[in-house]
RNA sequence: GUCCCCGUCGUCCAGUGGUUAGGACAUCGCCCUUUCACGGCGGUAACACGGGUUCGAAUCCCGUCGGGGACGCCA
């Protein structure tokens, strides 16, 4: 292990880390809040920023997801040096087009005895698991396979079973790492499970992916997410096995929710894409993204002085002032609350700083592009007799805060508490919906059938709650004009407020 | 439940043994103003608790409590 030193840093290898997202959905706001980081710590230190696509999950993979990735970090204003769209010298930069390196590796874990195979179903472990749950016992895998004997694996490699490869942590003794911000944190090995690092679909693990992937790229600083402490020791033990040196682990801060439970889009708008839709300007959410975790020193008095700031300057600032000041070593390890009301107020800052023809650039991108436009457009054409009356038909698609009043959205034969159920039903729906109109209009069917709402019911209540009002153009159109992103935050916020006023009434 | 991390106003941060515990957002009041917003001024509001160490503890140590994360063939 490494001796405990002050002494600065032992490799004088170049600075390299990474941003590693998951191609499963929107790009999240934790992605950009981990990806600035990264970059900032790149920067300071003349560092290289790596972009590596983590998509060994199959059965989470959506397509559009990696473009949507690279769109939001750039949107935000982060670049990197080295990724799937712009190449470089440690490539591929996508875990799927690696699957031939994991397997090689495995290959070596499994020679050496630090890992072997396992032949259990997913099932057959669902079920050990429950039982362990209920006897109140630690879930855990355990470690059956570990005894099979070279003639009963051969039987079962030879008969084409299914298997994963599992890790083999040793069953004494205990692995300590150091957190860069934390310092010395330690796991007993009788809480580390033999964690599976390859599928029995041939793709690899996070695990064992991000370990072979970060020495391969020559990563030199891991910076992620606090969640991860817990699997670092099998990381470590990973490359104790292979032999190769740890790189530094800086685990941050989890974004939260109000509640102070990790961010959710349950409970809080995480997409990058809703916050772009939205009107948020990009500065502003880099700026708020780099108050989560106080990384940034205040200014000091003489610099309020001579700069003649405002006392609120101190929490405004670009991407450049943070390259200039951030520091690392002032992260404040309480997971912070990503406060809307604050990147509001922030963003307002922005807005006003604009010059009026920035301003109307601005809104010439967004809220009026010529692009959303045109797609609103067709949804009022021939339900107008002056162009006059497009504000009345669509103001909703151009407003933040629609709602309607209980009279609106209540429908003649139901009680509120069975309505907003239904509502919390369609927004389930909804979530789960790929987002054009044929494929909503059938996921809110299937729902009011299993529920026994009419179309009519069902419709429009989802129509009162995105446009306010019992008039509307189309509705599976709307829904898909206005965005998934946004859509989805429209019936979270009805849902919320309704929930308050009930509240309230009691 | 087990393990790990964390704990200053409602929220985000200052504070690193001696401060009237500071700023920002939010909130409340006043001013500006035809309205609203912006802006200005002011107020309410926090060291989780209990033990130590020390002349002295928000700051150091221990315990309790509280919050969070992890415990997947997800990342």
């Amino acid at each position: 292990m490494t001796p405990e030193t002050s002494a600065p840093s032992p490799d004088s290898r170049p600075t390299r880390v990474r941003i590693a997202p998951s191609p499963t959905g929107d790009p999240h706001v934790g992605t950009a809040y981990i990806g600035l980081l990264n970059y900032l710590f790149a920067a300071q230190r003349g560092g290289e920023f790596v972009l590596r696509i983590e998509d060994t999950d199959r059965t989470r993979f959506v397509a559009s997801s990696e473009q949507m990735i690279f769109d939001a970090l750039k949107w935000i204003g982060l670049t990197w040096n080295e990724g799937p769209d712009v190449g470089g010298p440690y490539g591929p930069y996508r875990q799927s087009e690696r699957t031939e390196i994991y397997r090689e590796h495995v290959e070596l874990l499994l020679r050496s005895g630090h890992a072997y195979r396992s032949f259990e179903t997913a099932e057959e472990l669902e079920e050990v698991r429950k039982q362990q749950m209920a006897a109140k016992q630690p879930p855990r895998y355990n470690g059956a396979a570990r005894h099979l004997s070279q003639e009963e694996i051969d039987a079962n490699l030879a008969a084409g079973k299914p298997f994963v490869v599992r890790l083999k942590v040793p069953l004494e003794g205990s692995t300590t790492f150091r957190d860069e911000l934390r310092g010395e944190i330690t796991f007993d090995h009788n809480n580390v499970d033999d964690q599976v690092l390859m599928k029995s679909d041939g793709f690899p693990t996070y695990h064992l992916a991000n370990v072979v992937d970060d020495h391969l790229m020559r990563i030199t600083d891991v910076i992620r997410a606090e969640e991860w402490i817990s699997s670092t020791p099998k990381h470590v033990l990973l490359y104790n096995a292979f032999g190769w040196e740890l790189p530094k682990f800086w685990h941050m801060p989890l974004l939260r929710n109000v509640d102070k439970s990790k961010i959710s889009k349950r409970k809080n708008p995480v997409s990058l894409v809703y916050y772009r839709e939205s009107g948020y300007l990009p500065n502003a959410m880099l700026n708020f993204l780099g108050l989560m975790g106080g990384g940034m020193a205040q200014p000091t008095e003489q610099e309020i002085v001579s700069k003649g700031l405002n006392t609120k300057e101190g929490d405004i600032f670009s991407l450049a002032e943070m390259k200039e000041r951030f520091d690392f070593q002032r992260i404040s390890l309480g997971g912070p609350v990503f406060d809307l009301v604050k990147l509001k107020w922030l963003n307002g800052e922005y807005i006003r700083r604009q010059s009026p023809d920035e301003f109307f650039q601005t809104l010439r991108q967004t809220l009026f592009s010529d692009a959303y436009l045109r797609a609103v457009a067709p949804l009022v054409q021939e339900r107008i007799e002056t162009v006059g009356q497009f504000g009345d038909m669509t103001g909703f698609l151009f407003s933040d805060n629609v709602l309607p009043p209980e009279s609106v959205w209540l429908p003649k034969k139901r009680q509120p508490e069975e309505t907003l159920a239904f509502a919390a039903e369609q927004l389930t729906a909804l979530e789960a919906s790929t987002w054009d109109a044929a494929s909503i209009e059938a996921e809110l069917k299937k729902l009011g059938e299993a529920k026994q709402w009419s179309v009519k019911e069902n419709f429009m209540l989802l129509r009162a709650i995105l446009s306010g009002s019992l008039t509307s153009p189309p509705l599976m159109e709307s829904l898909v004009v206005f965005g998934k992103a946004r859509s989805l935050d429209r019936v979270r916020r009805f849902l919320e407020t309704q929930k308050k006023l009930a509240n309230q009434r009691k």
